[in-house]
DNA sequence: TAACATTGTTAGCCGATATTAACAGTATTG
DNA sequence: CAATACTGTTAATATCGGCTAACAATGTTA
């Protein structure tokens, strides 16, 4: 049930899979720049990659993923999104901050988790009246450290 | 703005920290049942956290944490605990996985992020009604694949 | 095509964290 | 108090994932 893949292993190919949505070839020195590592550690994550038939790279070639190594980057990056959009949506943290912390969690998760916290977050937007008023309130409350006016008032009349 | 010890002397300090809670004394051997591994490892992690001045320990001894060391303690076991209680009280995990899923995700979220989810937490569960009628909607959804009759209802008179 | 710039690889190293095997210290108890 | 059982440490080793320095391949351009 645990994960196949590293923590670090995982990023690699979540990389491979952004880098390779625009262009049409990744190569090492971008996945380099994008990981913030040196060339060389790259170089032997491929390795271990192609070792395990995640990816094919021929000597000074270009890298791609196999099926297999696109699943594994769809699943990472998943959760990603879904720790992302939550931490963005309904906890109102900053885009930067929740970046960051997806990229840590998302290694952390489990799927059960990620997939039960991805019909949370659409539960919670998705009704018919858009965002619902006790999150606006949340927000608010959670900005300024006290209660929105109309929640008060609300909250008074529902006792 | 990063942690300042890794994720396994956190997982060492905050087991530590328990253990300490019912028994008097920690010990080496209760360490190493309670994370999984061998002796040794446990051994040179002492090593390390005493450097640190973050336990006391000395051979062949009793462990005990210094106050900078129950200081990180108690934050990752706050971290461990706000996680838990979101996974378990507003998603609707199991206990177990709950427990499973914090124990990994506690070194990965940041403070702040903790601190949202916390008040989070609180502001949903803490209404006057008690818990809301849309997250035992969530849940019921989550559960069943469909919505309560009650809420349906509802929805529909509110559009 | 020769020189240069860029890119990628190799080799060797390091620190962190875990392991096993062997040993040393401590505690219990007959 | 001596034998035994338990607990903890040491030493040696492994794996992982990063790094630098040096080198090799590739690509560009004068």
């Amino acid at each position: 049930m645990d994960r196949e893949q590293s923590p670090s292993m995982e990023d690699y190919l979540e990389a491979i899979s952004v880098l390779a949505r625009g262009r049409k070839v990744v190569r090492v020195t971008q996945i380099s720049n994008m990981l913030g590592v040196k060339k060389p550690s790259v170089t032997s994550a491929l390795k271990k990659l192609r070792e395990a038939n995640l990816i094919e790279h021929e000597r000074y070639g270009y890298v791609e993923l196999t099926s297999d190594g696109q699943r594994v980057a769809d699943d990472v990056f998943r959760r990603h999104e879904i720790l992302r959009h939550f931490l963005v949506e309904i906890l109102g943290i900053d885009q930067e901050r929740a970046s960051e912390d997806a990229c840590k969690m998302e290694h952390a998760i489990s799927s059960v988790t990620a997939e039960k916290l991805s019909k949370f977050v659409d539960f919670v937007l998705s009704r018919p009246q858009g965002e619902p008023e006790w999150l606006k309130s949340f927000k608010h409350y959670s900005e300024h450290g006290n209660f929105p006016a109309e929640c008060v008032t609300k909250c008074e009349r529902e006792k």
